[in-house]
DNA sequence: AAGATATGTCAACATGGCTGACCTAAAAAC
DNA sequence: GTTTTTAGGTCAGCCATGTTGACATATCTT
């Protein structure tokens, strides 16, 4: 028999957290599925469409915030990055106070390549929101949020927040 | 002025579906953070994880099926399930009706893998559930449903509540 | 017997991670 | 003012995991 103090409630049963972890797997690849097919109509990857996504919300970002964010390293983003500043879609300029710093903005075309993917997955995203309703929302959130390391919850909340995502 | 008839509600307007956004890719990457770790271990990858699971909640699985949860080539297939398979976490059977499939099943050794990798991932969800409480859940599959094509969704949500991914 | 189906396999390629080593320019510390 | 640290870049190579295309085999269906 179960322990009944320690046993686990009926929301938290082992059937109904593999429905969950399948419905996040699901969920995740039909959420990024938008954004892939335009980028591969620019030649682009999803590793290019988070460069954007994060430089666009986070003007002026530096390299090592960046790193921070993606979490990989600067060799992976160098790729990537080089790609997109070549081609213009993201400006460097020295920061002010220290002149090491290449401080990283979209350029209006990457701003314009930005907003396609956004609109895309946003229109996915408040689709998904409006079936729901706001209260389903905040739970979603509160979920999801949970499921980050408790350790870096707060700050990573902040950044998210304040769309300065450093 | 908006338009006030389709002026967007205040739960859907831009900034909270980016952050909306921001939070599913960072919830995402703690979510396969643990197995990952594992799967380090044993020299296997996400993808590795992925055969163990779904052929772990269906067993007897053809890999007809089994490429269409996972949604790739059975090329890219036949990488990570030859490897489990030769190791001898996963015994294929000719099927007792068809003997053209090769029906697939985890080994002991194979459930042990698949239930130390479940253990960590049901529990990083099972700390969110607790958290944010029944409700939350409640309202977060619905969102997560929400990110699946309608064409899909049903298809998908009947799978997982069967545990009969296929 | 012929055709369709389930699966496997070979070869080649792309993306996007990684490590390790090394370079420059600028800031900070001594 | 020299040294050290820091921000960033770069080269080379490796790995995991996706792709396409072509082809082989066994078995089921017609």
């Amino acid at each position: 028999m179960a322990d009944l103090k320690t046993e686990t409630p009926p929301h938290l049963a082992e059937p109904s957290l593999r429905e969950g972890i399948e419905l996040l797997f699901y969920a995740y690849r039909y959420f990024t599925s938008d954004p892939d097919e335009i980028l591969a109509r620019y030649g682009f990857g999803r590793a290019h469409h988070r460069v954007l996504h994060f430089v666009g919300g986070n003007p002026d970002i530096t390299v090592a915030e960046l790193l921070v964010i993606l979490s990989i390293t600067k060799q992976s983003l160098a790729r990537v990055l080089g790609t997109l500043v070549r081609e213009k879609y993201i400006d460097q300029q020295p920061g002010a106070r220290d002149r090491r710093q290449r401080r990283l903005r979209l350029t209006e075309k990457g701003a314009a390549l930005e907003a396609e993917l956004s609109r895309v997955q946003q229109g996915r995203v408040a689709r998904a929101y409006r079936a729901a309703g706001p209260e389903a929302v905040a739970g979603c959130w509160d979920v999801l949020a949970g499921l980050i390391d408790p350790a870096d919850r707060e700050a990573i909340l902040r950044s998210i927040r304040q769309g300065k995502s450093a």
